[in-house]
DNA sequence: AGAGAAGATGACGTTTACGTAAAGAAGACG
DNA sequence: CGTCTTCTTTACGTAAACGTCATCTTCTCT
């Protein structure tokens, strides 16, 4: 058995970011990764909390956001209290997120109709720059 | 009729946004309001961009990713080829909503059902508390 | 005429999320 | 043993998107 702990290189590589992300990520306290000395081991937690950061960040969540939201998936040592108030900012978070998609929903049927029409006058156009041959 | 324009301060109030924005934006190129001696005026042209900015903002989209977009949505002093790279900038940003449509649905879904989980585990600690009452 | 109120133009400051360069430690290898 | 790599820390730099003065016009109103 591997001990399943990347280096962070290998994982740089399996998520496509920098060193420096991981460190800066650190840093704020969204990821915790073991030591081997001086070195950073990343376990399968900070792998499973990596992919929901950078999910997160898709959405357009600070990392501020996206840290008070970790606790939620990570629950273990947690005070009561504390995974209440972790759970109030979750269900903000998720209408956000309904919002957004509704929201997303109606700009991609604007922007597909608006694109149509445009379409629609090149077509045009190119037909009268024929007709006029 | 009045020729349909607002000042700074009721496009701000209008918006919610303030007038530092609409200069930074005016000055970015993603508006052009008229002028009235040195005060701006803001057309329904205007108007129309500016929510579409908002929007677009809402998605995550950079102030340069936009203003390539807006074009789209004035067409009328266009050249063809501008217009056809308009067209490829919008069907970039259409794919991008679309993935982040469906990204986003798989996200609900999971912060949902961690709620759920999270939900179930502080009601089976308070049975278990009362139990031991 | 004087005093506000609203708007304009610089110009420097701020936050977020990293980039990048410098300098040192630590194991791998010929 | 020397020298690569790989990794570390420290620290200054940067781009985006405004915030925040300070100073200056221009109306408007009493």
């Amino acid at each position: 058995m591997t001990s399943d702990t990347l280096t962070i290189r290998e994982m740089c590589d399996l998520f496509e970011v920098t060193p420096r992300t991981l460190r800066f990520y650190e840093a704020k306290e969204l990821l915790f990764p073991q030591r081997d000395g001086q070195k950073r081991l990343f376990t399968r937690r900070d792998r499973a909390r990596l992919k929901l950061i950078l999910r997160g960040k898709r959405f357009g969540f600070s990392l501020e956001e996206i840290r008070q939201l970790l606790d939620l998936y990570y629950v273990g040592d947690q005070q009561a209290t504390q995974l209440g108030r972790t759970l109030d900012i979750a269900r903000d978070r998720l209408s956000d997120m309904q919002r957004q998609r509704d929201e997303l929903d109606h700009a991609i049927d604007d922007l597909k109709s608006q694109m149509a029409l445009v379409e629609d006058m090149l077509a045009k156009r190119d037909r009268g720059r024929d007709a006029a041959e």
